[in-house]
DNA sequence: AAACAAACCTGTGCGC
DNA sequence: TGCGCACAGGTTTGTT
């Protein structure tokens, strides 16, 4: 469930691991990963690049490489971003591996792994992710998605002001708001859930109904509770898909208050139940009594 | 414009 | 215990 706290944590990890490193050979397995363009597409773009940077624009990696092209990744449901060493062992649906070069003298030398050099795999049971290298000159022609991206609320300047011009001219429901990557990029169910519960604000309410209060409340929460799940390094959840780029698991699956917690008291208000309910055709958890 | 449905795919966890 | 099935997640596309 990668949502933006665990590709903001991947992209950390790639910042330290794959930055600065030069793609020295890449294995494309699954096509399918590479459905956009090809697997001579992915390979040829990667091959002898060096990567420059690891950016993100909500659930989407971008990695500007020194050929002048991007690496685009977006884990969708199940992928995976891993760094190994050399040889080791992959896991079963691992249907891209770049093996990238040593870094070079003088770089700083980085965790566990030391400077030597690693692979990357790109690991997907669900192979609803995707990998592609594209030319950011033509970004709206090779990524339309990335074009109409919304506003990231950790990566761009987000203030109340930005939301309010948000919400106040169209009459969503809240929970539908929040999941709409073309108006806010990053956030994802588990997220949209506990925000709206942090602002105290009905799943289903409408985005017209909102008082400036209301709005404030929205504001604070979506900054919070994506910054306290960043600094925990995203939700791991039971069947854990989402890990760290060396495979470690988030926490901040135990601050959440409403999602995965139906029939359970509230822990905020102590009095209402937590209510899973159906909204925009995905589960949503709320409690009744705290959300208005 | 907004809501809804289906599609993509596989592992997990439930009920019988 | 074993089987079958609903379900989970993100996004696009198409329909109402």
């Amino acid at each position: 469930m990668p949502e933006l706290p665990e590709v903001e944590t991947v992209r950390r990890g790639l910042e330290r691991f794959a930055v600065g490193r030069r793609v020295e050979h890449v294995e494309v397995g699954r096509e399918r990963v590479v459905r956009r363009t090809s697997r001579a597409a992915l390979v040829d773009g990667l091959t002898g690049t060096t990567v420059l940077a690891a950016e993100r624009r909500g659930k989407y990696i971008r990695c500007p490489l020194d050929s002048g092209d991007e690496l685009m990744v977006h884990l969708r449901m199940s992928g995976q971003l891993l760094v190994a060493r050399p040889g080791s062992t992959r896991p079963p649906h691992t249907h891209v591996v770049a093996h990238l070069s040593a870094r070079p003298p003088g770089a700083a030398v980085h965790g566990v792994l030391g400077d030597g050099p690693v692979e990357l795999w790109f690991v997907d049971p669900r192979t609803f992710g995707e990998m592609v290298v594209f030319d950011p000159d033509h970004v709206a022609v090779e990524v339309p998605e990335l074009a109409r991206l919304g506003i990231d609320p950790v990566a761009d300047p987000f203030t109340r002001r930005e939301l309010r011009e948000l919400v106040r001219p169209r009459s969503r429901q809240l929970k539908a708001l929040l999941l709409d990557q073309h108006l806010i990029a990053g956030i994802g169910n588990i997220y949209a859930d506990e925000i709206l519960h942090a602002a105290r604000l009905r799943p289903d309410r409408t985005s017209d109904t909102l008082n400036p209060p209301a709005e404030a409340r929205l504001h604070t929460a979506i900054v919070e509770v994506l910054a306290a799940a960043i600094d925990a390094g995203g939700s791991s959840l039971r069947d854990a898909q989402y890990v760290d780029l060396f495979g470690g698991a988030g926490s901040y699956q135990d601050a959440h208050r409403v999602y995965g917690r139906t029939g359970e008291r509230c822990t905020t208000c102590g009095v209402g139940w937590v209510r899973r309910i159906v909204i925009a055709q995905r589960s949503t958890h709320y409690c009744p009594r705290c959300q208005r």
